[in-house]
DNA sequence: CTGAAAGCGCTTACAG
DNA sequence: CTGAAAGCGCTTACAG
């Protein structure tokens, strides 16, 4: 069933059929309603293959996803979801299934560019009209996807390209937030379990975490500085350098849910009650932190959020691809999800 | 950039450069060298749109997930992509988001057929070859979706239809394998908390455990079964039930990790040690089961396998429509997961 | 307001 | 082995 089939049942031309279809003014409600019925009774749907070779637009956008199976991932793509559908976009997912194909540690090797590569190809010659490419953690991408005609814009990741537009979570500002809210609970004494002390996560939340102290005079104390891996395991470790400290902080913020069930661990080991004799905070809002004992309060992250302001800008970047005086890196607002972990 | 001009710098018909570009034997190495070039050269690709209005084959699959952001549907995709990219196929995802959109209650309502019937409206007009439906958990979709030109799977899913395919996980085999792990643990008194008891997976889960004690000759004592639905506080609830019993279970299953949660803190609160004074082992592996004090023994599910055999099925029955002889309902083995909540 | 015709970028008999 | 031509299912000037 075809537009031929139609306007031949209706006794109109193709183009009259096309003009129904596309809502077009120039056509009699009469005939309208004449073609309507046809369309009606056949249930004909128009191809958008065919009607995306003439016109040249698909109202596609391709996804590639560094690996859905990431807690993040989901929440990025109904985001994305959410904003594409709203603009009559769809989707195209590539999921490079990164972690069951390369394992932990796929950054710039010679495969993971190819497979970048060929993502690409493949994406762009089923001719859509745009990427977004979601990190499966943050890290920086600058220059991953390159010399391509389609507008790209990197989700949950850092590019420090400088002409890549990315946007993510304001790490700096959680980590700003967090510290406020300790200092506001009374606490002076602030520990910090951090990530890979050399990941641009680990240095921005330290900037906010500065900042905080900096702005409400406190002491910086060098020892309540500790450096985890972001593993559990980790957490447990520094957590109980931390808690037999002569002089222990009176809060920990743990750079992520995972550590800070560590810290929970260290802590029920060593005889100290959270939040009585010891507060803490996670980071991520992972779906475990929720059930820890006690319920830890954490830095809830913007994925959704993420999604729909990737998808706006490379939408309207697709509508006007020159378009200067741009913010080119968004850093999105986290929000902190007060539970039972902190004492006041 | 197109074929024609293509043709036209390496001096040949487009129909020389469509067969290179197709691996055609019929075309000589020289003049195939020489349109390979020109191709790399000029960083052509072809364009895959054009090719499958010509063909009429987009080796494309549409993918319906009731809500990606359900702990299932990420790896149930990864395992659907993984055999769709070794097939050459395509994904076109649409993400209902059904839980952001309708609440919890969606099932049978207008708006929700409406939902599902426009979005298979709209795969079908990018002319999709068939497309799978992906449930938020395990219910019967029969007829969720009809009057359809291609064909349809269900993925975590009933259809108890006739006519419909679906591939979900084996409830009744892994209940029956639960309880016989406890039986070979020693256990005896085996309580079962089970979710929702109308629901299809209780139903069929009560089917494995009563098979279970069948073989073993075990006594069935009603006092042991309860009835949850699903939620922490459920199994908080009934597992204080159950070991306040004058002549406790030693073991419970609980038909879900979350309800497994809920008997943790009931333990705890009765002063009860687990797994020395009751054993427990869960349903679904979910991510907060591995962080559970003990960690919990669970049944994982088979996610990636369902999408992969989702995605087997589908591609089988475009390839062949009329197979006839063939299953139209598999279930999938679940595989126990042994952590610390069982003594043996 | 309606229709005939060209064309989007490919593929594929068919003729040479 | 290579090329000219028709056609996939649409849209869109253009003529009437």
């Amino acid at each position: 069933m075809n537009i031929k089939e139609i306007s031949r049942l209706a006794e109109v031309s193709t183009a009259t059929v096309s003009n129904v279809l596309n809502n077009s003014p120039k056509v009699t409600p009469k005939t309208r309603e004449k073609v309507l019925r046809v369309i009606n009774e056949t249930q004909y749907r128009p191809s958008t293959i065919a009607k995306s070779l003439k016109v040249k637009r698909t109202n596609t956008i391709g996804v590639i996803s560094e690996d859905i199976t990431v807690f993040n991932t989901p929440e990025i793509i109904n985001g994305i979801d959410e904003y594409t559908e709203s603009r009559g976009y769809h989707i195209i997912l590539n999921n490079l299934r990164l972690h069951k194909r390369l394992g932990n540690h796929y950054t710039d090797t010679a495969k993971y560019h190819k497979l970048i590569k060929e993502t690409v190809q493949l994406l762009l010659s089923r001719q859509v009209e745009g990427i977004i490419y979601i990190g499966a953690h943050s890290r920086d991408v600058a220059g991953v996807i390159q010399n391509i005609s389609v507008p790209v814009v990197y989700s949950y990741c850092y590019s420090t390209g400088g002409l890549d537009f990315s946007v993510n979570y304001d790490d700096e500002g959680a980590a700003y937030q967090v510290i406020r809210y300790l200092i506001g609970s009374g606490h002076r004494k602030i520990g910090v379990i951090s990530g890979l002390y050399d990941s641009l996560q680990s240095q921005n939340r330290f900037k906010g975490y500065q900042r905080a102290l900096l702005e409400y005079n406190l002491f910086f104390n060098p020892a309540y500085i500790k450096a985890g891996d972001w593993e559990r395991e980790s957490g447990y470790l520094m957590g109980n350098e931390l808690l037999r400290l002569p002089d222990p902080p009176t809060a920990i913020f743990a750079m992520n849910d995972l550590m800070a069930g560590g810290v929970i661990d260290a802590a029920k080991e060593l005889g100290k009650s959270i939040p009585r004799d010891v507060s803490l905070i996670g980071f991520d809002n992972r779906e475990c932190s929720k059930y820890f004992t006690p319920q830890l309060t954490t830095i809830g992250l913007p994925l959704n959020e993420i999604g729909k302001k990737s998808a706006e800008i490379l939408i309207s970047r697709i509508a006007n691809p020159h378009e200067e005086n741009c913010i080119r890196n968004y850093r999105l607002k986290c929000n902190l999800i007060e539970r039972q972990s902190v004492r006041h």
